[in-house]
DNA sequence: CGAGACATGTAAGGGGTTACATGATTTA
DNA sequence: TAAATCATGTAACCCCTTACATGTCTCG
């Protein structure tokens, strides 16, 4: 958005270290999560994210075996394996792991919302408006009751960000509801 | 979502022809385009989505380079060259295009809605609520003044499909900007 | 007519999805 | 105890992004 698109600049961000990566949503899920759980093997983050974000946010279990040895490559985390057993891989956070956190966190928001539904798209290019509707109520449905169920069961004790997560979600969800369900009665 | 996940079984449609590929949401947009234009260059493609679809669905101008070769492969697209000047390339629907782009308009969404919005994410691993307000409030607001200008110059003229699609999209994203609002408040 | 801006593309690399596998544990 | 399901992980492929380039208008 900013700056003239074809001047050939060549922007290198000073490193603080060799290897850099980019850090994507994923990076940060994984990042966040090891911060609330301490240490944590893939397979702990995933029944994590699988209870919690990935209602809203979700992608296969495979990137969380990848996702953390990227991060260990750049220094962000830490690997040990279990002693005995499994000998699973276990992770935790770094102070380079926690400050690039802690920086996400409170950097202001820069990529904006989007949209990205695919029924939207079926409706521009001319799906039956009404056809669509009704299907995409259903799904939606069930996602409502999937979500509400969990804002049913941890009412009380859950922690502010995750809680607000939640609404948001909720809310969301409704807003679509109420488009679609015009669009039945048209 | 349908079987038990573990069988070793192969699943092998019987294609109707050997070279098929996967059809995803971009490839979608370029054959509902090319049968909006007749024939069209990836320059035309390009103008098009960046008034319309972009909007909600952004992606870099370069897939529009490199999907309509995907298609074309694949038979549901043809090439042809300009004959002088640039010598561009012009992409047109073929029969099983159509065919393909007529299967997926009426087929019954099975992907759910999805949320994917980074600011959520934030909120969910303990960002400040307001302060993360505020900065979504203003790229809301931006892309709101987008939508409804565009909704503004086509009021009257635009088909139904991509009218609607634009209404759910002022819809969702004034939802939005309703949740963040009483996150400023409280 | 020189400088931006627009038009038009190519190439490399990596993140993410899909598919495949094989222990472990519950349940009928 | 056989079968299903859960747990746990690996591998390949490919779409997509990022970055880089080079025409070609257009307008002061």
């Amino acid at each position: 958005v900013f700056g003239s698109p074809n001047r050939t600049v060549r922007i290198r961000r000073l490193s603080s270290d060799a290897s850099d990566i980019r850090l994507t949503p994923t990076s940060y899920i994984v990042l966040g999560f090891l911060s609330l759980l301490g240490e944590a093997t893939p397979y702990d983050l995933k029944r994590m994210v699988s209870l919690s974000v990935g209602h809203f946010w979700s992608f296969p279990h495979s990137q969380l075996y990848a996702e953390p040895d990227r991060l260990a490559a750049a220094g962000l985390v830490t690997v040990r394996k279990e002693p005995a057993g499994r000998r699973r891989k276990l992770y935790t956070l770094t102070g380079r792991g926690e400050a690039a956190l802690a920086r996400w966190r409170s950097a202001p928001v820069l990529e904006g919302y989007e949209m990205r539904d695919p029924a939207t798209l079926k409706l521009f290019f001319g799906a039956e408006p009404a056809a669509l509707a009704r299907a995409e109520l259903e799904v939606l449905a069930a996602e409502l009751r999937e979500l509400e169920g969990v804002s049913a069961t941890e009412a009380s004790g859950a922690p502010e960000g995750p809680r607000l997560a939640l609404e948001y979600g909720v809310h969301m969800l409704r807003a679509s509801r109420e488009f679609w369900e015009r669009l039945v009665r048209e």
